[in-house]
RNA sequence: GCCGACGUAGCUCAACGGCAGAGCAGCUGAUUUGUAAUCAGCAGGUUACCAGUUCAAAUCUGGUCGUCGGCUCCA
């Protein structure tokens, strides 16, 4: 019988009679101990451990633990969670199944809307299929093949996806028992390496992610090799939920929302004094950087915004109102506003770039499903700017406010991910100053060495952008600063400034926010500190706390002492034990504690206590 | 907007056709306390809203509003 060499990750090299299969190999080295290998890489493609080896080759095993494995894993959940579904409701039709983040999904259109209740019974089934440990059979077919099978099993969505399969894509199907798949793969050996899986939620979604079609429904679930790791993970969800901005936003007061306006927030004095924190540093900075500031009107006439397009690409976002039988609109943003600015007076090519701020509260009618917390309002703050440069600017420009970004988002600990996003189905303007526009971007996240993702059609009807996307305590991330090229706007308000050849030319602006939203980016601080706020930003940075009522005079003292110091500090005066108030500041999640009893009163000083992590 | 779930005291929850209840928070009083909860008392509700079924509705049905998890959209 032939030999094949087999490298295998560590540099060893093995022999083995060809044809042998990879779960043998992995059963020979024993690295399924824990049954938590799930496929390998063999030359660097990802193969089931069911495949054999026919030539020499080099072989990774990749495990639940590793990124690569643990997609793989969740992958072969979703189809024993659709095998589940078709046992117990043979007339559903089949969507698509991706693995995700934390899980899976599966997508399916139902003769009879499931319910929440129903998840359990599927779950139940799908611990069954577990339990069969049936073995994943991967077999290759022609489209014609494929074609013929799905539309005898009436599945006429993956019908539409075998045909808009390009032509050289080898078509391969799935099978585990009774139920066939349409899978790229790879899969599991079989279902039994599937150890504890859980049904989390039951959504809507359109079918191809288009409102135009049908909508499926959508089970979501998760899995682990083992019920303790399940376990452990559901027990980190219920943690991540005790840092969301809404309950945080409660306990210590910062924010409300009301069923009266809803998606319009109402910030408390506490959550004032981080805002007001956040805009002093953010001013600051931007007077470091060259910016000035402005404000313009909230409400501007109809023509405003025919003129800036928004009445054209916006108009389904935007709030209406009539002031003496003219129409006037609220802004949904400040660009017209900056636009007009600008245009009331020259501008030499010498004063450019012009730097021009405004923290513009800009209000949009956003679908009433999409409102989450402070993360997704209808009316919130931008710390907006709109830089006014001549052509040859752009890249430093561009390049300065990346700089910024960078730094902001570190004064906070955030990690960010960077997007480029691109013309989008109604844009305003020519392709060819669309492509312009995306190579200059791309250019400077080049040159700044930034990893960044394209995000096809997704760029502002005025221009493309560069994002920058933060995440939220349960992982689900946020678009928060952006820089948005624009040749588009400059043109609609005729804005010029004279050039060294005294003639009239045309700037380009460039819109751009660091925070993003005031509210959305308090919300992932709230979450990112946990509420523990650092000091600078902390709402109440000192909670006195005398020992008797003998030392309230002494706590007083100290109180106006610290106060005419701009401390943000309070005196707990009531006639509570020391620990009583020590635990309430800690629950409050207040800095310091400065405890004055007797000793301390006599010598004019006080005893320190700092606030501990967690609660 | 669409799909699914949920709205009971400020908060967390109970009662699941038969008198709306608890803990915490709040208020009053006592206590004068040394580093995460002193004790006692009081008050707090048209059970989101509007209809309907019933002798009787927080509970069952329909609608409206809001919230939550997604989809689409977006800072």
């Amino acid at each position: 019988m032939p030999q094949i060499k087999v490298k295998l990750e560590k540099g060893e090299e093995h022999s083995y009679p060809a044809g042998i299969s990879l779960l043998d190999i992995c059963r020979e080295l024993e690295a399924c101990r824990d049954g938590a290998v799930v496929a390998a890489e063999v030359n660097g493609k990802e193969r089931d451990l069911n495949s054999t080896l026919r030539h020499d080759s080099e072989v990774a095993f990749l495990d639940f633990s590793s990124e690569k494995g643990a997609r793989i894993y969740r992958h072969s959940s979703s189809h024993v969670l659709a095998q589940a579904v078709k046992r117990l409701y043979p007339r559903a039709r089949l969507g698509i199944g991706p693995a995700i983040d934390q899980g899976f999904y599966y997508d399916f259109e139902f003769t009879e809307p499931l319910s929440a209740g129903d998840l359990e019974k599927i779950e139940a089934e799908m611990e069954r299929i577990v339990a069969e440990r049936l073995p994943f059979k991967r077999r290759e077919v022609s489209r014609e093949e494929a074609l013929a099978l799905f539309r005898g099993k009436g599945e006429p969505y993956k019908c539409e996806l075998i045909a808009e399969l390009p032509d050289d894509e080898v078509i391969s199907l799935y099978e585990q028992g009774d139920f066939i798949d349409l899978c790229a793969g790879p899969h599991l050996p079989d279902t039994g390496r599937i150890g504890a899986v859980k049904l989390t939620g039951l959504a809507g979604a359109y079918w191809r992610g288009d409102e135009r079609n049908p909508m499926l429904q959508r089970i979501y679930g998760t899995s682990f090799p083992t019920p303790e790791l399940l376990a452990q993970h559901l027990e980190l969800l219920a943690e991540a939920a005790k840092r969301d901005h809404r309950k945080l936003g409660r306990d210590l007061d910062l924010f409300s929302l009301h069923e009266e306006a809803p998606g319009f927030p109402f910030f408390h004095h506490n959550g004032m004094v981080i805002i007001e924190e956040l805009l002093s540093f953010w001013r600051e900075e931007h007077r470091r950087a060259g910016y000035e500031e402005i404000r313009t009107p909230l409400i501007m006439n109809r023509r405003l915004w025919e003129q800036s397009g928004h009445w054209d690409h916006f108009r389904e976002n935007m709030y209406f109102t009539r002031i003496d039988e003219e129409d006037y609109a609220v802004k949904p943003m400040n660009c017209p506003g900056a636009m007009l600015v600008y245009r009331s007076r020259m501008h030499s090519y010498r004063d450019l770039p012009r730097r021009i701020a405004e923290l513009g509260l800009v209000h949009r009618h956003e679908l009433s499903g999409t409102l989450h917390g402070l993360l997704r309002v209808r009316s919130f703050t931008q710390d907006d700017a709109h830089l006014f440069m001549t052509p040859e600017q752009i890249e430093p420009e561009v390049a300065g406010v990346i700089d910024m970004v960078d730094y902001f988002y570190r004064v906070f600990g955030f990690k960010y991910r960077v997007e480029l996003s691109t013309r989008p189905d109604r844009a305003m303007g020519g392709v060819e100053m669309w492509n312009r526009a995306e190579a200059i971007l791309e250019r400077v996240l080049r040159e700044k060495g930034l990893s960044y993702r394209i995000n096809a059609g997704d760029g502002a009807f005025y221009g493309p952008k560069i994002d920058f996307h933060l995440e939220d305590c349960l992982g689900r991330s946020w678009q928060c600063s952006t820089i948005q090229l624009d040749f588009q706007m400059p043109e609609k308000f005729d804005l010029t400034y004279i050039g060294a050849d005294g003639q009239k030319h045309r700037p380009v602006v460039i819109h751009r926010v660091i925070y993003g939203a005031i509210e959305r980016f308090l919300a992932l601080l709230i979450e990112q500190y946990a509420g523990a706020f650092p000091a600078w930003l902390a709402p109440q940075q000192a909670a006195i706390i005398p020992v008797t009522d003998r030392q309230h005079a002494y706590a007083a003292e100290v109180s106006s002492a610290l106060r005419s110091a701009s401390h943000r500090v309070y005196v707990d005066d009531r006639s509570e034990k020391v620990g009583y108030k020590i635990r309430e500041a800690q629950l409050k999640k207040i800095p310091y504690m400065l405890i004055v009893g007797e000793r301390e009163a006599a010598d004019g000083k006080v005893a320190v206590r700092h606030r501990e992590a967690g609660d």
